[in-house]
DNA sequence: GTCTATAGCCCGATAGAC
DNA sequence: GTCTATCGGGCTATAGAC
């Protein structure tokens, strides 16, 4: 194949465009085959990246795997910080969380996927799982204070609390990601939203 | 190594022993490591039985993940029917499985792992997923059986109030086999069936 | 930085003795 | 049925030209 002069600059001069697209493409490999059935030479069909540039960014697989999640948790936390304005209430920020899920599963199943199923697949170690990452402490934080106002139920710690809102979420999330569920979740947020306030509400 | 005429024979006459210990080591070694991450010979190791004999069994290793598979929903679900008479309310079969999720995931995590977790890792195509298993299936008809009742609340479809139930109890599971729960699921399993039954009841 | 080519290793699955 | 030994293949990671 030839390449035109313009073609070549842009190629050399920009590694952090190949960088994210082999972080995009492994991704998605990763979620559908499980990491251990995605081999390097998947990902350089894939991503349309060679071999030795993978490895010039990336010291291994597992690192690679490793910046994968970063991005990953990093995407998700930003989304939710974006449509918070801190000033909502209790029950309004977890909405906001479940209205995002909801989003996310119909419109980037692929990262909602990462979320929700990669942590487990067990073969990368020193991952820290999803549940203690930045938007999931921020949401347990939020839950402390619903108990101390009094509008979460007390006789609780607030980390059940969380479980039990963001789990009605979540594994509606799973369900639909499994073909399990026909319908959009965004058709059904609100019953969601409502199912997992009723669970913890004083 | 020398065997005795009786070790031999024990060996020889009972491969039923051998397939069971395939199984169980193979279903810890995919918990732990991820279906891709596990090799025969790590099978052979983990198990005690050699490899040909492993192949005489299993036709390859995508049949072993399918026998385990079927193995381990089978197992569950007789745990959960031996539980019930048959007699019970709506609610009181939701009960029953939150606690006897809540003791597996203390008493025999290596299932409850593979419950939650394995499907999900994408490597082997065509397993069923669990939540379109036989003890899924059940709960879901006593859901709707509740939403006729009247005892569960109306204008949800019967797979939303199954998943809005069991999503808190399941996600309870999830993050105490993660370690971020560091409490027992013993000790918390009433709040778990509260919270769930209090985002569908009627 | 990026490419191709390949070294070196280990895997899944089989063959053949017992 | 069960064993050990091994084949062919595909893997991760590197080497060396550009």
């Amino acid at each position: 194949m030839v390449l035109t002069e313009s073609a070549v600059k842009k190629r050399t001069i920009n590694p952090q465009e190949k960088i994210n697209k082999v972080i995009l493409a492994s991704r998605k490999l990763f979620v559908e085959k499980g990491y251990g059935g995605v081999s390097i030479p998947d990902i350089v069909q894939a991503s349309g990246v060679s071999t030795g540039a993978i490895y010039s960014h990336f010291k291994d697989k597992e690192t690679l795997a490793k910046r994968i999640h970063a991005h990953t948790v990093d995407e998700f936390n930003d989304l939710l910080q974006s449509r918070l304005t801190g000033e909502e209430s209790v029950q309004e920020v977890l909405k906001v969380f479940t209205y995002l899920v909801c989003e996310l599963v119909e419109e980037n199943p692929i990262l909602m996927k990462y979320m929700l199923f990669m942590q487990h697949g067990g073969a990368v170690a020193g991952l820290s799982p999803i549940c203690e990452t930045d938007p999931f402490r921020f949401l347990q934080q939020h839950l402390r204070r619903g108990i101390e106002e009094g509008v979460v139920r007390r006789g609780q710690d607030f980390m059940v609390a969380g479980l039990s809102y963001t789990g009605v979420t979540l594994r509606a999330a799973e369900l639909r990601m499994d073909a399990v569920l026909d319908q959009p979740l965004t058709e059904i947020r609100d019953i969601l939203a409502e199912n997992g306030w009723n669970a913890i509400k004083a």
